[in-house]
DNA sequence: GGTAAACCGTACGGTACCGTATGGTCATGG
DNA sequence: CCATGACCATACGGTACCGTACGGTTTACC
């Protein structure tokens, strides 16, 4: 028995032509996340997640060495796809105009965060050192992007990165609210504006 | 064997005038308290608490029916003293003023947050039932609060909810910043200056 | 179609916690 | 001065999970 370990990122583990499907690093991977979402990072538990794959304990520690890896893997997925690929898509679809560009990220960012708990699971859990890590870099990204927003709107340098901090700022707590306290915000056509209005003083002169 | 089982709120018990100290059910909710700070909802253990307090499972099982109940005292014993006693205090310090009122609110709020992690805490569990339900009397209490400042600044009532909500936003986002990434936020006059600005722009006309 | 590697199932022992049971101890007050 | 009720210690059984050991099964490839 050698027990060569799949280190996570060679070439694709070819599907089994029938019969129940194998599992490769990477369902584990996005089954943690999605226990993750429902229920923080303690849902992240071996027995229940195998119970939920339909398979056992033998399946994830032939793939992970333990839990630790295996929550290590699931945040550099989640790193990686929630940060470049929605700015890439972003500057892909708004021109030059920076203010522009401020309003559709922010209406988006607030919208698939408000549909998607993952992230506010993930600052709940800001006090492990694995999860601060990656919450660390992808925040750094997020608000040094906003804040480049703001300097090509005509901001400089320091005020911009105010600025980008203050709307990151709003995002976070805006966000925060729909998941704790969501009666507070407003509904429908009245949120709207209510976004709108926030833009309108985050971009005052 | 009566088992009266203390309802938490009678008459103050006596201490003993000598040897080991009796527990109070207070003296428990206090030390949940004080886990929730270090370890969030899932620290509020009763073996540990009991280590930490000196004692035994026994005494805690006599001042509670269990685990929950001892959670409910403490979120309890929280809101009441995090909600009303601030504001009053406010109320006196600052004569009639409301637009220093609400920046000596934002002041204080910003850094009572950063150096008691207890509110993060909470947060981070808001999905629990009994957490949600305490934390949204307390939000609603104080976004209420502050949009009735905004509003005796002379913002009529649609528009001061909506600066009052987006004040709270800022301040929930900000202490998670703080939290989680404080490498993000200036440190010393920067952060006043910031700070400063940041109630300029909600302020603004 | 047989062999080695990849993959999975099952059984086990360990830990950290919950809650119950039951028998102490210790300070009043009768 | 001892009985009573308040309070605490200890022991126990139960649950949910971790990680290991190891045997069994499937697949790729010659």
């Amino acid at each position: 028995m050698v027990m060569v370990q799949r280190s996570g990122d060679d070439p694709p583990p070819p599907r089994p032509k029938s019969g129940r499907p194998r599992l490769s690093a990477r369902d584990w991977a996005d089954a943690a996340l999605a226990a993750m979402r429902e229920g923080g990072l303690a849902a992240v538990a071996v027995e229940p997640l195998a119970a939920r794959l339909g398979t056992t304990k033998g399946s994830f520690y032939w793939h992970f060495t333990g839990r630790d890896a295996l929550i290590e893997a699931a945040l550099e997925r989640w790193a990686e796809t929630e940060t470049e690929t929605p700015i890439a898509d972003l500057e892909e679809e708004t021109g030059s105009d920076p203010e522009l560009r401020l309003r559709r990220l922010f209406a988006e960012a607030v919208r698939s965060a408000a549909e998607d708990p993952l992230e506010v699971a993930l600052l709940a859990t800001a006090d492990d050192p694995r999860v601060a890590a990656v919450l660390e870099r992808v925040t750094e990204r997020r608000i040094a992007y906003v804040a480049r927003q703001f300097e090509l709107a005509g901001f400089p340098g320091p005020e911009a990165r105010r600025r980008g901090l203050l709307a990151y700022s709003v995002y976070l707590g805006h966000t925060q609210l729909g998941h704790a306290v969501p009666a507070s915000l407003p509904g429908g056509a009245e949120l709207d504006h209510y976004l709108d209005r926030a833009l309108d003083l985050l971009l005052m002169r």
